[in-house]
Order: C-alpha cells, then structure tokens, then sequence
DNA sequence: ATATTGTAAACCGTCAACGGAATGCAACTC
DNA sequence: GAGTTGCATTCCGTTGACGGTTTACAATAT
C-alpha cells in the first residue's frame, strides 16, 4: 500500500441533514430565533431548500441537545430554559468540567493543547469591534471544548455535547461584555492552559470550579434586574 | 371547563419510531445483537413492517443513547465498548449519580420515593427463576433511572439519558449472578433509599459514590480472565 | 355574550421510489 | 500470482405524496 503520500485527512463526509443541523444550531444559538417559537418543518425545508427529511433529522438532534423540544404530532419549539433550569445547568457543567480537566492533565498531548491555544490567540487578535456577545460565546465554547477533546474521554465528550449547545445559548442571550471582560478572559484561559501543561490535577480541578463558577455568577449578576420568565408563549393562549 | 372527571393522566401520544426505538433499544441491550454488528435500515425495516424512515429517526435517537455508531453512506452498527470505555463510562456515572442523589435530597416527592421503593419489592418478589443477568440488569437500571427521576432536574436527567444505554449494555453483558447477589441488591438499594428520606446530601453522595464504584468493581472482578476487547469485527477483513 | 360544537386548513408521521455512494467481486495488467 | 482497475450489487440519502392528527376559526346553541 503506498504511504508516500503527505498525509492528507480524511475527506469530510457530509450530508444535507449535517448542513441543516449546523444552521439551524448556529442560529439558535447566537439568538436568532425566540425562545419558544415553533419550528415548522415545510418552513425551514422550503427556505433551506432541501425536503422534511433531513430538517427532521436536525430537528431530532437538536432535540438531543438540548436546544429543541419535540411533541409528537405537534412540532418542534425553541427551548425555554428557566433560571432554575440554567442554574442546574452550570452546576452540572462544572461537575463535568472538573472531571474533563483531570482527564486532560492525563491525556492531553501537545497538539491537544496547541488547538486550545490556537482559540485564545485568534480571541486575542479578533478586532474589537466584532466582540459582539455571539462572538464572545463562540469563543468561549471553542476553548472549553477543545478542553473536553482534550480530555481523550468518549463518554464525558458526550455528556459534554448534551449541554454545550444549551450553555452557548444561555452565554450568547445574557452576556453582558463588561469593561475587563477581553483582559479576564484572555488571563483566565492561558492560566487554566498552563495548569493544565503542569499536568498537576487537583489544582486544575479547582480552578475549573472556580472558573465555572465565576462565569456564571458574572452572567448572573449582569442580568436584567428583572428576571421574570419570559413568558414567550404570545401567540397561543387557547386552553 | 369541566374538572369533575377523575384526573385521568393524557393519553400515550407514541408513533412508530417510538416502538421502533424501544424495540431495538431492549434487544440491544438485551445483548440479542452482537457488537459490532451492523444494522442494515431495509432489514430492521421489513423485520418490524414498517418503512426506514421511522428506522432512521429511531437509529439517530440510538445513536445519541449511545448504542449505535452511524457512520455516513456505511450505516448503522452496534456499538463496541472498550474496557478503557467502561472505566470511563463509570467514573462519569459515578459523577452524574452522586450529584442526582444531592438533587433527589431536595426536591424528591414521597411518590418519587414510592416508585424507586415499588421496583425493589418487585425484586424482591420476583421468582429466582426469572433473575437472568438482563432481568438483574432492567431492574438496576430501573431503580436508578428513578433516582434520577426523583432528582427533578432536566439536564442531569439528559446527560444520564446518554449514559444509560450504554450502562445497562455493560451491566447486561457482563454481569456474573454471585450467590449473594439478590441480598446485597435488596440491602444497599433499601439502604440507599432511606439516606434519601433522610434528605442528608452529604452521606447520600458518599453513599452513591461507593456503591457505583462498588457495583463497577463486582462487575470488573468477576470478568473473564482475559479481556481481551473482543475484535467482533469478523466479518469484514478488507483493508 | 359565553360556551360549545362542527368544519377547514395546517402540519406532522409515514411510505415508496429514485439517484448516488460504498462495498465486494471479477477481470485485467504486469 | 500479487496488485490494480472496472463493474455490478447493495445500501444509504433524499425526495414528493398521502393519510391522520392537531389547531384555528366560524357557526350554533344556551
């Protein structure tokens, strides 16, 4: 067999259903689309032109995401996340976090940590002017994920993926980007990357806590004074 | 509106890909289906009379739960656990549960409290005839999907949804029935119920974390000799 | 005017067929 | 005979259509 080739990566393999999945997640999450609202099957086909088929089959992976609810014989909604529901949410996403951290002082290889640098280098050089909070959580999930790779665990990496769309979701909706957030989160991250290299895990696994506790509380703090469930169900207010 | 009728709970709203789903699901689990092996949409299709795409929607749900692999233009397999899978799998678990049994402290139910206590009778009243490792395997599974039920908390209860499957698979597949399985299974499953009534997290939590680990153990130890991640890729040898 | 019932439109669940990718085998080359 | 190439089959991805459920609205009764 020849192996004199340069190594090129495998050919990506992609269907439409993977398209419309991406879309439909990339618009959600960056606050597209109402929380709440319906998603409509022939709607999203028609303007994404493709047929039910593969939309249906976004649809039930957003819905395994956590960024859509399915009834049966009555579509797909928007999810409502309530405050209680994204306090479960980070205390959940810490537990992993720490787990994932001590995995990635185990696991973790050179190239691992060089893709998680890669993300803090590009927030670092990004214009001021696109730091808008969508771009900020895109960030922001790009390095904790690379975390979670890093971790080189199959199941956690799944759980991981059960909440990541929800916890961007929430980011991109409330953040609100103070004055220090660029320096913060650039000293943060670089930190947490250094701990990591030292490979030490019980010092990850606090600073991990820490780390997810604390942007929480400031996303928590920064919000409306007024956080009243939005009610979102405007337009059906039959039975 | 009328509310004299005696509050009977709304109608099972199930499709097709529901049963097609937990078909499939309890006979993988059941270990009817090698790993490995793959799962050919027209044959599953025909064998339960019903069209592939109730398939499809049912494969890409297992894949989520963790049980199939999909892999585009090759389809469905059924999915190989590693050893290094199952440690992590249960490490994960353990995580997950000891965070289920403080949330369980706080906001289970006296009828969350009755279904957990309902499955463990059914254990205990069930015939020593009928306890195979799968019988075994359900009811462990039962009890603790109830824990987690009584937990009241959606994204935790999520993220055990991905683990659950491959849990169960794990449990059914390699469970050894010792002597003492069916008192040891009453006792700490009796036990752990009433720290809950109690509503102290912290021994609940330690508790958990001993018994999960314990539970991991018991299956580990009594293990075939060698473990010798079993190739199950039999059938195709090319490249 | 309020509540209830009947009706039509909208929408989801399912199916069957078509086209294309992947696999396995045979023919071919060297 | 070992390795490669072409070919046929198998299987998946996608589509468009049909039937049943749900929802919204209008008509009717109280």
């Amino acid at each position: 067999m020849s192996d004199w080739l340069p190594a090129l990566g495998q050919a990506p393999r992609r269907v439409l259903s993977d398209n419309v999945l991406d879309e439909l997640r990339a618009v959600i999450v960056s606050g597209g689309i109402e929380a709440g609202q319906r998603l409509r099957e022939n709607e999203l086909a028609s303007q994404m032109r493709v047929s039910r088929g593969p939309v249906r089959e976004a649809l039930v992976r957003l819905e395994q995401e956590g960024l859509v609810v399915l009834e049966r014989h009555r579509g797909a909604r928007v999810v409502v996340l309530s405050r209680d529901d994204r306090e479960k949410l980070y205390r959940l996403r810490r537990a992993l976090e720490e787990l994932a951290g001590e995995y990635a002082c185990a696991n973790a290889t050179e190239a691992d940590f060089d893709r998680a640098n890669a993300v803090v280098e590009e927030f670092v050089r990004s214009e001021d002017s696109t730091r808008t909070p969508a771009a900020a959580a895109d960030f922001d999930i790009r390095f904790h994920d690379s975390i979670y790779v890093a971790a080189h665990n199959d199941p956690l990496y799944r759980a991981w993926t059960v909440l990541r769309s929800q916890v961007h979701y929430f980011m991109t909706t409330r953040m609100m980007l103070r004055p220090d957030y660029n320096e913060t989160w650039e000293r943060e991250h670089m930190r947490l990357l250094e701990l990591l290299r030292e490979r030490k895990k019980s010092p990850c696994r606090k600073f991990i806590g820490l780390h997810v506790e604390g942007s929480f509380r400031r996303i928590l703090l920064d919000q409306l004074p007024d956080d009243s469930e939005h009610p979102a169900e405007v337009a059906h207010a039959s039975r």
